[in-house]
DNA sequence: TTGTAAGCGTTATCAC
DNA sequence: GTGATAACGCTTACAA
């Protein structure tokens, strides 16, 4: 049985209070008595119970971070950058992984879950903009979305900017020399704001250079994966008249592709250039280098988290949208060709 | 303000034990008082507070995993399936990073921690031999350590045979016909149990083809990151006699290790054959692909959170240690050369 | 500066 | 099968 505050209390003669107030830092307690209920906190092992802390503070100190899935690069080192973030300011974190399960992302929205042991929630999620949309219970709980969906104005949000970051990856292939620009990673249907948004870009770059965007051109990917980039670039290398650039939708993506263009006798950059998303330090390690758009991570993970403590004081706060910076970032997979 | 029990309690007109009994499932309640406390619930959108269940119970239904950094892959796979295995038997999992802060993990360790939230620790720590047994006021926290140290009886444990997984390995790149075999990983003092234990591997596996290890061919690396493995090969690839093959103590350091062969302009496996330990995704899709000892995460995480769990219920427990298996996976980077 | 006591929201022990 | 009531361990008015 480990010792309480009471023990303390009563085994150096003092009330709970005074103990308390020496647990618990600052309040005017005089020397000699913090000396002495200290020994007595040292001499029975005491260690205050943070669960009835909290139920009587209504704090945890604790957060959740929710991502589909944590051993993906991005999210790991988002969360990596999360982590510390909260650190700082005295929050721990609570990773909690969707694995693309729509009902599990939408019990923690709604409030559903059982155990909601956090004071609040940094969402990296897949669901769908009707779902969003049609979320009609939410949560009391503060919440920050990251990197999806576009602002509807009812949740804070940090995100990149998707269709510039599209448009500058697309743009700077074309600047290279290439022309036959395909795409992985859009989505078929319109359900998910970022694909779209960078489907957008993608297109936008083309057309400014003349190029009208070609469907046989512009692959699909379930889950911004190594082996659905590997997938996808197969059968882009098996249409007739091939690209000479690829611009992946997350470096993942990239990361397949460019094995499966080498695995067809091809090289990058030579026969196809290759551009992702996310500037993961794999791609920095990788043969060729690849090239990619930098997010900001640590960024973003400092403003969810400025922001998701901020509504923890102040629930009413006005909901925002925070545009974190991004980078192109050009390495040797987009490296220009003799001619 | 949220619903309390007791306000359920008095709109539908009955005790807190009944609607406690609802909440919480399948204590005898009539059927017709059941839908009439679960309407009452439903009508005042109650949840139940789950730090009050936890402080009654003594149940948080949170593990913590404890890594010296989640955005390492191996260490984030593992966290996939730790958190999966958790969520299997009803744990959810609190990610703490140690950023390699010993105080860190020793406050964890003795209990010094404020924020103790949660039943159990899984422990994938950095503490030295040393410190761990001169840790003298253990927590009494459920603890199983993974992949590290020494068994010493005092915790459960999960871990490969980090002997013999470094023996396969450097004996696949024997078997291979190289003969000047270097490591990278190997750490200089006999701190940490795991490199100290690789190292006995790889040495053993060179006596066997009467070999003896060079000093100059065993290469430390503070942290197992690819700029680590670039850097020691960088040293490797200047000696004298160049070494024909790397044996890296993790995959990332073998990322890093090919990385700067190709940058002295050698190749892979060619001149060098490079082998790494972890299994991550990235080897099976880089250039070449990576051969490793692969060790089997799920069965780790498997393995450990029984242990957790069996622990939580019986603390009494004699700890035990648990071997995890590895296996060879022989890749493009160590195929064997035309001489 | 320190002591007393009332909760925080739940579960569990007792009755009935 | 259901109802009152005492904990769980802590913080914090309110008194002294």
């Amino acid at each position: 049985m480990p010792a309480t505050l009471r023990d303390v209390a009563e085994y150096a003669q003092v009330s709970m209070r005074t103990v308390s107030n020496v647990v618990s830092g600052y309040t005017h307690v005089s020397e000699r008595m913090r000396k002495h209920v200290l020994q007595a906190i040292d001499e029975l092992g005491y260690r205050p119970n943070p669960v009835a802390r909290t139920l009587r503070t209504g704090r945890t100190g604790m957060l959740a971070f929710v991502v589909p899935e944590i051993d993906v690069p991005y999210f790991s080192a988002l969360a990596r950058d999360v982590i510390d973030a909260a650190a700082e300011v005295g929050y721990r974190v609570m990773i909690d992984q969707t694995g693309h399960d729509h009902d599990h992302e939408r019990d923690l929205l709604t409030g559903n879950d059982r155990t909601m042991l956090f004071d609040g929630i940094l969402f990296s999620p897949l669901v769908t903009k009707a779902e969003l949309l049609e979320m009609n219970s939410p949560t009391q709980m503060p919440l920050v979305l990251l990197g999806e969906h576009e602002f509807d104005g009812r949740y804070d949000h940090v995100a990149i900017d998707n269709v510039r970051a599209a448009y500058d990856a697309v743009r700077h292939l074309l600047d290279t020399g290439r022309t036959r620009v395909a795409a992985i990673g859009a989505q078929p249907l319109e359900e998910y704001a970022t694909p779209q948004q960078r489907t957008v870009g993608y297109e936008l770059a083309l057309r400014e250079v003349g190029i009208e965007p070609e469907q046989r051109y512009a692959r699909p990917a379930a889950h911004y994966s190594r082996a659905d980039g590997y997938g996808a670039a197969v059968e882009l290398l098996a249409l007739d008249v091939r690209p000479d650039a690829i611009f992946c939708f997350s470096d993942l993506l990239a990361m397949g592709a460019m094995r499966a263009v080498f695995d067809a006798g091809l090289s990058v950059p030579q026969d196809v250039a290759i551009i992702g998303i996310d500037n993961i330090e794999e791609g920095r390690f990788s043969r060729p280098s690849l090239s990619t758009i930098s997010l900001d991570t640590s960024f973003i993970a400092e403003q969810a988290i400025a922001r998701v403590t901020a509504r923890i004081e102040t629930p009413d706060l006005r909901p925002r949208q925070i545009v974190a910076p991004h980078t192109l970032r050009i390495r040797e997979s987009t490296a220009s060709i003799e001619r």
